[in-house]
DNA sequence: GATGAATGAGTATTCATTCAT
DNA sequence: GATGAATGAATACTCATTCAT
């Protein structure tokens, strides 16, 4: 069993970089099969369907960044240094991304959704629980706190995940940022060096 | 040359209806014949591939929508009720979706993304042109005016485009709305009564 | 009627360029039209069908071909260079190929094929001619004419209109024109500076 | 394996036999699927494409004739009977053939062709060892030996696969073929049995 | 656990030809 | 003479999935 597990994890490691590096489309189960130099038999043994490799292909990469994003929030770090953690642990690091703008091809737009909407299921209630804590310590002073997180979590994907935003671009966020959670001016500024 | 045209059109919808419900990949080129009652020759003579059909679909639409946008920016309209005209006007309309949700089902993420992607680039210009004019009036007061509104319009387009939205997103949106362009509070919340 | 042939020779023309250097089966009749800027139905007014086209095209080729050997036949040159005049008039000339050794490439096996056959058909009783001329003033010496001019002009075709010829096989070729004819040795030497 | 080997060797006589019979353009690979009795993606199992079917089927014959010529060569057999039986192996032997003449018909032009040239490619190195040997035995006197050799498989393709050929056009065959190789007269008298 | 042969529905695209105007 | 809209049969190829061994 433990086998069986390494090897099911070993293929979806493949799996999920042929997915982003190609397209979830333009990835055939040949083409898994042929890179994990696994006979057919073998990937429908670990796997019901192709759709649902690219389910558990997602599952896992929420799984990490969530199981990060937790230990952040129950660490000892002061406010802004946890949401700074947390952001740019959900941002795909350049290691796992094989190409570059990779996820925003126009082939990876139904991964791409798919990751985005259930990161963000999975992030909103850990980052408002770390804004909370801010209103607590009188960073940030704000109602409606998940739906704000989601606004800004939404234009921070679609923005940043581009390539071709601007230093402009940062700094309307920044600004949209401080006003939406009632932080004082400057206070999100370390938003900057994240991103760049 | 107008009877090809007119024809050309008449598909053109046609697919448009059926990309829309169905989905465009979940559309052959089959079912569009079969809809039209045109032989395969027909649908080729018209159109290259499927894919330039898509394109052209999107066009048509961006066209249209660009277009009543234009008219208001250039009407005696207060600007507050610009804005809500050229956003109203973005909005799919009931009419257009044969199917509730149907630009939101995963089977059309494609065709959704592209027509946003598209949209957006033309739409960005036109209000923030609107903006300007409503900071010449005093209503707003804000820089960086294209990164604003182009915020704003993701915000928009990932919110309310599904149906699943409450009023605090939209109490938020509207907050987030005054705060960004420089409004006083309050001076958007004609947006609700839009979005509702 | 004199209006329409020349319109059809033009037609015939493009038509021979484009099998020449696309191929008959790579060319269809939208390329044709496109290429001679007329309609689908002017091509059809023209041509029975697209084989009758390919037809015509070799027609008009051989029967230029012909002229030219025949004029040569009944000139007061001496036997030696008529038949050169022939075979060189039957080899495409440079300036008729588009592009070097497009008969040879692949897509043009058909055509040339049926072109070689057709000439081979034309030729053979013009150059046999040639011979019994030659045979009567003492140049050659052989019975089965036609059969003899025909197995020569098979290996000339097979071997020279392919670019990968080498001396040798001029050599050879000449030997073998030589004892095929009865002729002296070095008699058709000549032939050595038509085929270079 | 074997299983796999042996099925794909069935469905290249299934397609060889009807690439001949109908001509390789007019055999789709529905028609070969039907015949053979399989569904479609056990024919894309088995062979990349269609053109790599003809490719297969080709170096299936070519390897056939090949394996044969060379035990002839290397057999104790007198140097004309090793030319007969290699000359005679080569010509495709009735069985093969399902329909008379099917070869030459047009419609297996491009097939006739890729098998000419590779059969010419393969089996004139071997006839030049056979010749030397001839020459090392006086038999025959020549130079450039696979030159003359290959000019002689090439007019015998080009005249004796198609069924018109005359008596006259043996003799004049065994005459040519004599003199190019440098044979006294009536040497090769034994290529008419085996051609007729 | 693992294999790989077999499946077959599904798809986009091509192209010669016709014919009413 | 000329047009160009309309046709529809034909075709090669893909790919997720199954299952006996």
């Amino acid at each position: 069993m433990k086998k069986g597990e390494k090897r099911k994890q070993e293929l979806l490691k493949i799996a999920y970089r042929m997915f982003i590096s190609r397209g979830y489309e333009n990835t055939s189960v040949d083409d898994i099969i042929e890179e994990a130099g696994i006979a057919k038999g073998t990937y429908y043994y670990y796997f019901k369907s192709k759709e649902q490799t690219l389910e558990e292909v997602i599952g896992m990469m929420i799984e990490q960044e969530a199981e990060t994003a937790g230990k952040i929030v129950s660490s000892a770090l002061p406010v802004p240094q946890k949401i700074a953690g947390i952001v740019s642990s959900i941002r795909p690091s350049k290691e796992e991304l094989p190409i570059e703008g990779a996820l925003m091809r126009p082939e990876n737009i139904i991964m791409h959704n798919k990751i985005r909407r259930k990161l963000t299921e999975t992030v909103v209630p850990i980052l408002s629980e770390v804004v909370e804590e801010g209103i607590r310590e009188g960073f940030f002073s704000c109602d409606c706190i998940p739906e704000r997180v989601r606004m800004l979590l939404t234009v921070s994907n679609e923005t940043f995940d581009e390539e071709n935003f601007t230093e402009r671009d940062i700094s309307v966020f920044i600004d949209m940022a401080e006003k939406l959670l009632g932080a004082k001016p400057g206070t999100m500024e370390f938003i900057r060096e994240l991103i760049r």
